[in-house]
RNA sequence: GCGCCCGUAGCUCAGCUGGAUAGAGCGUCUGACUACGAAUCAGAAGGCCAGGUGUUCGAAUCACCUCGGGCGCACCA
């Protein structure tokens, strides 16, 4: 709604210039000034101005606050300090156009991109998921929601490396440490309570001192890494109960905080059917990739680093130093070659495709999808998967440089498109702050205590694990209920105290923005004070207990009824004047979410919308504060308050919702 | 060595395409509960925006340099 009236104000002051000053393509910024008495819009186009005019700003803007006639929506303009173009709104008359604008799902604004994949997650499937895990699912899932409520067509992938080394040191753990038979382990995964991805996480720790003790011991690794890559085999019938067991166990986590899938590409697949081979043909005819003959990568298949000279005889040695290796001097694949075939496939550029069989089904209905190597008997039609226009990879930062071989191998392929639309959505890691490891018991090591922060490690064992964090998350918004609420029913309670959890774990997660490293810290993330999800969430909580109280006084209210009424009256008496900019400020600022999601979506950057909730929660709680609205005398004025909190209230529960947090009942 | 990121209040962080008096939360200190529930609110103290040079009418924001800190740069993923 926002969006549309700046454009409004934008085309207006545009074509004024034209026909004023005969000026043209002028990129013309709209700005807030800093209190809502010097008007709701200020134009700093006067300074932009003075240079070509040759006058001082002040008198181009008097000049233009004269003639610029009449605005749609404007009461007024002004000319303040050096010279800006203030613009005051007419207040009753936006109002009314925040009670008409359509709140749910909006048209997107550019026509777009078909359909937008977005990959998260991305766990190895050996071991629980951690803290630094949520980072990168809620991030996704956040932007997945963003992208919808823009109408955009959304495919989200959660890729599942299972046959990598990180699941066959498992498995060497399971073959060599614990001696289990591929059903030992799958008793195993039965009479885990649901844990098996806690017992695998202290296994790949003891795996790792396993090899560390013997260096001989890691042939086992890449026999074992060999024989899951072959298949057919009693090792590769382990890694797969196991790998699928704690595919189920990172669901069931991410289902606690609102995260679905919409489909699971697996990396056996990719293998089995041969999706390198046919990359492998398209790389080598395009000249993407090249033999090494002589050199320390002799037989190996490189792509040369970008920007490297293309030929330089003198220094072969540094020459060489950039280049990436794509295949190993044994013939086999890195990962780079694997993510770019499946980075083709994404984009329908491969010329070939999965098998798809439903893998879960979510509570809500909605089913998820897994890749399979085969076609799967009398299946039910899958829906398309892949053929996006636009690729979302979301993964961390670390990770850029394998990213942009990647997007490099796409362009020498001659993809142009696919590369410029492919978007590594990169993000900081989530370490651990020295108070969080002397918290879970780890001795730190004298050198890294001096460090602002650790990172966490799934080899080592060290980080805190995603259940355990919200299981504690849990326990303790629950005690908070019980002690607000020692009515509640259990199964009530427990619904509340889950919807917090989640509200204060995932605004944790998304308020910091994404070049922020997170030092992880106990304190902080348990916290449901101050600027935290649950706090936005006890706003809506108590603006919708008004209407309750309402509700139960008058058993002919009706909400409906109130927002049909409010279209009708006029309430210029409760919005003109600086006495009544405390109303205004709320509406104002409520009516922003659609351009601050806008804004969010094309910088790429999630916090902006959580910290929007948050400042407009904060408003609105100092106005609940100053004022008793249900003993308000004034008929009219008690009913433009409640006009105004359902505003608000709703802006805020979609705002919310776009961040995946809900908003209990009660709390 | 090369590349990327960060440095803003005691602590943790916002600050969009340069704009008017640099903002929050936590912590500290003062105050406000007879329920539209205080998971809240009001107030106070607290800043050479790491340092320097430049561009500009104007710089926390842009450019370059220096100093701190982090992360990448494997025939691992």
């Amino acid at each position: 709604m926002y969006r549309q009236f700046q454009e409004d104000i934008r085309r207006h002051f545009l074509q004024y210039l034209k026909s004023h000053f005969g000026i043209e393509n002028m990129p013309l910024k709209l700005e807030t000034p800093p209190q809502v008495n010097f008007g709701e819009i200020a134009l700093p186009v006067a300074f932009d101005l003075a240079k070509q005019l040759k006058k001082a700003p002040r008198a181009i803007a008097q000049d233009i606050a004269e003639t610029v006639g009449s605005i749609e929506g404007v009461v007024r303009v002004s000319v303040a300090a050096a010279g800006y173009l203030n613009l005051h709104l007419d207040r009753s008359r936006f109002l009314r156009r925040v009670l008409t604008a359509p709140s749910g799902a909006r048209p997107p604004i550019d026509p777009g991109p078909e359909k937008i994949i977005v990959e998260h997650t991305n766990i190895n499937p050996n071991k629980a998921a951690h803290i630094g895990h949520l980072r990168n699912a809620v991030l996704g899932d956040s932007f997945v929601r963003l992208l919808r409520s823009l109408g955009r067509t959304v495919e989200v992938q959660n890729y599942i490396d299972n046959t990598g080394v990180q699941v066959a040191d498992v498995v060497v753990g399971f073959e060599h440490i614990e001696k289990l038979s591929a059903s030992q382990v799958e008793e195993r995964i039965g009479g885990s309570n649901g844990r098996f991805d806690f017992y695998c996480w202290d296994l790949y720790a003891r795996v790792s001192r396993f090899y560390d003790e013997d260096a001989d011991r890691l042939k086992w690794r890449s026999e074992t890494l060999h024989r899951i890559e072959h298949g057919g085999n009693d090792t590769a019938r382990l890694a797969d109960l196991m790998a699928t067991a704690i595919v189920r166990a990172h669901l069931a986590t991410m289902s606690r905080i609102n995260v679905q899938y919409d489909l699971l590409p697996r990396e056996s697949d990719i293998l089995h059917l041969k999706f390198w081979d046919q990359a492998f043909t398209q790389l080598k005819d395009r000249g993407a990739i090249v033999l090494e003959t002589a050199g320390k990568n002799k037989g190996c298949w490189v792509m040369r680093a970008e920007g490297a000279e293309k030929s330089s005889p003198a220094n072969e040695e540094s020459a060489h130093d950039e280049d990436k290796i794509i295949v190993r001097s044994n013939g086999t694949v890195t990962y780079v070659g694997k993510d770019i075939a499946y980075q083709l496939w994404k984009f329908g550029l491969l010329g070939k495709d999965f098998y798809y069989s439903p893998f879960h089904t979510y509570s809500d209905g909605h089913v998820l999808w897994m890749t399979r190597s085969e076609p799967a008997s009398r299946a039910t039609p899958p829906p398309h998967f892949g053929k996006g226009s636009a690729v979302y990879n979301v993964i961390d930062v670390r990770q850029s440089y394998l990213q942009n071989v990647v997007v490099q191998g796409l362009r020498t392929l001659g993809f142009q498109e696919a590369a410029e639309h492919s978007t590594h959505f990169d993000y900081e890691m989530v370490a651990l702050s020295p108070r969080c490891c002397s918290d879970l018991g780890i001795e730190l090591s004298a050198e890294d205590q001096k460090r602002p922060y650790v990172e966490v490690s799934g080899r080592k064992g060290l980080g805190v694990k995603a259940d355990d964090l919200i299981d504690q998350l849990i326990r303790k918004s629950r005690e908070e209920v019980a002690k607000r609420h020692p009515d509640m029913d259990v199964a009530g309670m427990n619904t509340v105290a889950r919807q917090i959890a989640v509200g204060g774990l995932r605004y944790f997660l998304l308020k910091y923005t994404l070049h922020s490293v997170i030092a992880f810290d106990f304190d902080e993330a348990l916290s449901f004070e101050g600027e935290t999800g649950p706090y936005i969430q006890y706003a809506v909580v108590r603006s919708k207990n008004i209407f309750r109280k309402l509700a139960e006084e008058h058993k002919d209210f009706s909400l409906d009824d109130l927002r049909k009424k409010a279209l009708l009256e006029d309430y210029r008496g409760f919005l003109d004047g600086p006495e009544h900019d405390e109303f205004w400020t709320l509406i104002l600022l409520a009516s922003q979410l659609s351009a601050v999601v806008a804004q969010a979506v094309s910088s790429r950057e999630p916090a902006t919308v959580a910290k929007f909730a948050f400042n407009l929660a904060q408003t609105f709680n100092n106005f609940y504060h100053k004022h008793r609205i249900l003993p308000e005398p004034d008929a009219k004025k008690k009913e433009f308050l409640l006009v105004l909190v359902d505003i608000v209230a709703r802006t805020l529960e979609e705002a919310l919702n776009l961040l995946g947090i809900e908003v209990p009942e009660r709390m």
